[in-house]
DNA sequence: AAAGAAATACGAAACTCTTCGTTGACAATA
DNA sequence: TATTGTCAACGAAGAGTTTCGTATTTCTTT
C-alpha cells in the first residue's frame, strides 16, 4: 500500500496542474486542463477519485468542495519516471539518457551551462 | 500509418531483445523473456504479431519460422521516450531533465566524463 | 502415407484506462 | 419552503493491454 503507481499520461498532466497550483478543487484543475483538451466535468472528477484510491493524490475533505494535493512532491515524482525509463530502455545507463535527451531537443546555451555546473558540483562530491 | 506508436512496457522489452539480437524468430525472443519473467509462448508471439500491425517491428515470413525485426532503431526510439517524457513531465527542460536522471543514480566517474564529452562537442558546433 | 513436432492463427478472458451520463446530496436564494 | 445551481458518487461503456488455451497449418521422420 506504500508504493505509488507509475502515473499515466491523464494522470500526470493533473498533477503538473496540481504541482502549479498547489491543493485544488475539481472545478480548479477542470478548468486548467478543458482549457487545452477540452472534456467534461466528471472526467476530471473520476480521475481524480481514482487517483486518490491508487494513492498519487490525497483528498481534504473538510469543506463541500473537496481540496485535492498531489502526494509526491514533483521532483520525486521527476526522478521515478526517469529512473524508470533508464530501466527501460537505456539498460540503466545515464550517460546515454543524457545523450538522446540532448539529440531529442536543441538545448539552449544556457540549458548546456546549466548541465555543466551540475557536472561540475556532482564531481566536486566524489572527490 | 506512417507513425509509430509509443511501445508499452512489455512491447518495449521485446525490442530490447530484437535490438540485441537483430532478427529473431518467436522461440528466440520468448526464450530470452521468459528466462526473466517465466511466461507462455503464445503470449509472446500474439504480442509480436500486435506489434506488426502497430509497425513497431517488421515481420519476414519467407521461412517456416517467421524473423520478426524491430522497424526502428534503438537510437531513434529512445530518443522518442525521452522527447516524449520531456514533454510530458519537464516542460521540455532537458537540463532539468539531466539533472534528475543524474540524481536518480550514481553515474559512474566515467559516465560523468562520457557527459561532459557531449557537451563539448554540442557546445563547439553553435560555435 | 501416417504420426509427431513445431510453428502460426484465432479467439477470448481478465484487467486497466479513459470518458461521460445519471443520480443524489447539499447549499444558496427567491 | 420551493427552486435552482453546484458538487460528489456511482456505474457503465468502449478501447487498449496482457495473457493464454485451443485449433490449424506445415514440416519432418518413420
Amino acid at each position: 500500500m506504500a508504493d505509488i503507481p507509475r502515473p499515466t499520461d491523464v494522470e500526470l498532466a493533473i498533477l503538473r496542474v496540481l504541482w502549479r497550483r498547489g491543493p485544488s478543487t475539481v472545478k480548479e484543475v477542470h478548468d486548467e486542463l478543458a482549457r487545452r483538451a477540452p472534456t467534461g466535468y466528471t472526467t476530471t472528477l473520476k480521475q481524480l477519485q481514482i487517483m486518490t484510491e491508487k494513492g498519487l493524490v490525497t483528498r481534504d475533505e473538510s469543506q463541500r468542495a473537496h481540496l485535492y494535493l498531489a502526494r509526491l512532491p514533483e521532483e520525486q515524482t521527476q526522478t521515478q519516471l526517469v529512473g524508470d525509463l533508464l530501466d527501460r530502455a537505456f539498460e540503466g545507463s545515464a550517460s546515454r539518457l543524457v545523450l538522446r535527451a540532448l539529440s531529442s531537443r536543441p538545448a539552449t546555451p544556457e540549458e548546456l551551462a546549466e548541465i555543466r555546473e551540475l557536472l561540475d558540483r556532482l564531481e566536486g562530491d566524489t572527490q
